[in-house]
DNA sequence: TTGAAAGCGATACCAC
DNA sequence: GTGGTATCGCTTTCAA
């Protein structure tokens, strides 16, 4: 754009990024400024991040739409964080894409951080790939922790211990788990469902259900050929799904079934009896933001550490 | 990378893209798709697209992390299908920015296309500095049509016209219309309220609520004061809430009150009654890929159409 | 079939 | 104070 404001494109790249190192007319600037205006002139990022060497993008992968208002109000946080911090948060599609080609699909876009949220699984190679492509940090949320990238651990297994140990220590030891049929949430359901298992007092049996009404129906209408005495469902939804449809076979919840959910949806709530759930401790949007911005300004202080977040049973009216 | 594998850049460059016009031995590409993957080498989009002139950028500005499987599901085959079509799909997180400095922010990444879905209204301004910034479509699915750009308009007045008419032919002539206290949802809440204040034989009151239980049950409170015998909520969330601080007050749905929501989530169907509701016909994920695709082919064709989203009444048990 | 070189837009060093 | 100019990584035209 520059020249045709009377000056040269240096002096124009000074005047918009207010470098300190030079002195410019007040006249130039304000001439600069209004050109820029009148143009409609925005600087090309591409052009800057290729001379600067490196970027501010902050690469979130999404493959699923997050659901719920836990976590998209987590995410809002996260975003509005990280642009205080003068990051520019980029959410990349990656549904339907493969860990590595994923991978290779962010690392073109040169992001300084990555922050995926578990939905898909990196290896120790695609962290370094993302490494050798300028991430001076990768954060995994996630069901297991991934080498050289900073995991915040978000332990499966513990929801699932959880919720068992609640309903054993409300007298209820036979225990149908209910396991997504949907594809792409095996890294949540297993270790939930594992957790589950590995409770002492509980004796546990895995229900595939689908999360539609008729597939829950079809289970509650099998429900008293089964022996339970309590459920576990992968979260809130797949709960309150199974809740209504064991109520319109004529069960009483807590009475005949005590059914626990996980995530603390509010929906949760809205239910009657209102239902009981297994809620995972988040980060901030805040903390994580910063944890971010240390770790791209101290690499090394950062990489490799695992934190853990710890789930606790909520006790409401369905157990 | 490149040399460092026994050849020039410029042949890198013909064997990552499968250049057509030019051959390459095969033994040379087998040395620098060899040397490429050791390397973990990964081109540099930003190069490509200064380069090029042009990026395959689709950007989605999100401010509001999308509720709903009605939605999610809408942009989960959007993506994918974009995706096909060799788009990079960007999600750009403009939570808290004007309009003005997110069009700015979004101008910086030079998409090919922006398709706004509606939590930011672009003016016609916004829509020229886009476009001077290499943008070939900018499609927006919001409430209002906007100057320069393909609209798909979501008409939110008709959905309080269709659940304001479903009422009143039910015999409800009273109706409280539930408006969100939430910031951000004007652009949908006012029109849906227009609407309904529009339909003969309505006598509509605006009720503020926010999106709490408290405030659902404050609202339950004053219920029986307001001489009302219907309600319309903003949404089937916000209906639900109120649906069920209603029953919590001793009031019957639907004999006392008929509640209808809309958007038509999934949830609606699990509570008892099931919520009627009112859905807006969304274009499906693929079709609106292929109008991107063919805006940005033939950017003089599309230009300016608008089209108009319907809206139909779903009779339910709530009313 | 491969290599050399120009150039995309912004920046920062160095002269003037 | 301001204007040239080399540079970032990649694509593409032209020569060899």
């Amino acid at each position: 754009m520059a020249r045709l404001a009377g000056v040269s494109r240096a002096t124009v790249s000074y005047v918009l990024n207010n470098a300190e190192a030079v002195r410019i007319s007040e006249p130039t600037r304000r001439k600069v400024r209004e050109a820029a205006e009148e143009l409609g002139y925005v600087p090309h990022a591409a052009a800057r991040s290729l001379r600067a060497g490196h970027t501010r993008i902050v690469l979130l992968p999404t493959s699923h739409v997050p659901v719920g208002p836990l976590y998209s109000t987590f995410l809002n946080e996260l975003q509005w964080a990280l642009r205080r911090l003068d990051y520019t948060v980029v959410q990349y599609g990656s549904l339907g894409l493969s860990g590595d080609e994923a991978v290779r699909a962010w690392a073109e876009l040169r992001p300084v951080a990555v922050i995926s949220l578990g939905e898909i699984t990196l290896s120790a190679r695609n962290v370094a790939t993302l490494k050798r492509a300028g991430a001076r940090a990768v954060i995994t949320m996630g069901p297991v922790a991934v080498p050289g990238a900073h995991a915040l651990v978000m332990d499966q297994q513990e929801v699932g211990v959880r919720a068992a140990a609640h309903l054993v220590e409300r007298g209820r030891g036979r225990i149908g788990v209910v396991v997504p049929e949907e594809e792409g949430l095996e890294l949540f359901s297993v270790p939930r469902l594992a957790g589950a298992r590995s409770v002492a007092g509980a004796e546990v049996t895995a229900l595939p259900m689908a999360y539609s009404e008729e597939s829950a129906a079809a289970l509650a209408a099998r429900w008293r050929g089964l022996g339970l005495d309590a459920a576990f469902a992968y979260n809130d939804e797949y709960a309150m799904l199974l809740m209504r449809a064991l109520q319109d076979e004529g069960l009483r919840v807590p009475e005949d079934v005590a059914v626990i959910g996980a995530d603390d949806l509010l929906i949760g709530r809205l239910l009657r009896p209102r239902l009981s759930t297994v809620r995972l401790e988040m980060p901030t949007g805040a903390h994580l933001a910063s944890l971010v911005d240390h770790a791209v300004r101290e690499p090394s202080e950062v990489t490799e550490r695992h934190d853990l977040m710890a789930a606790a049973a909520v006790h409401r009216e369905s157990t």
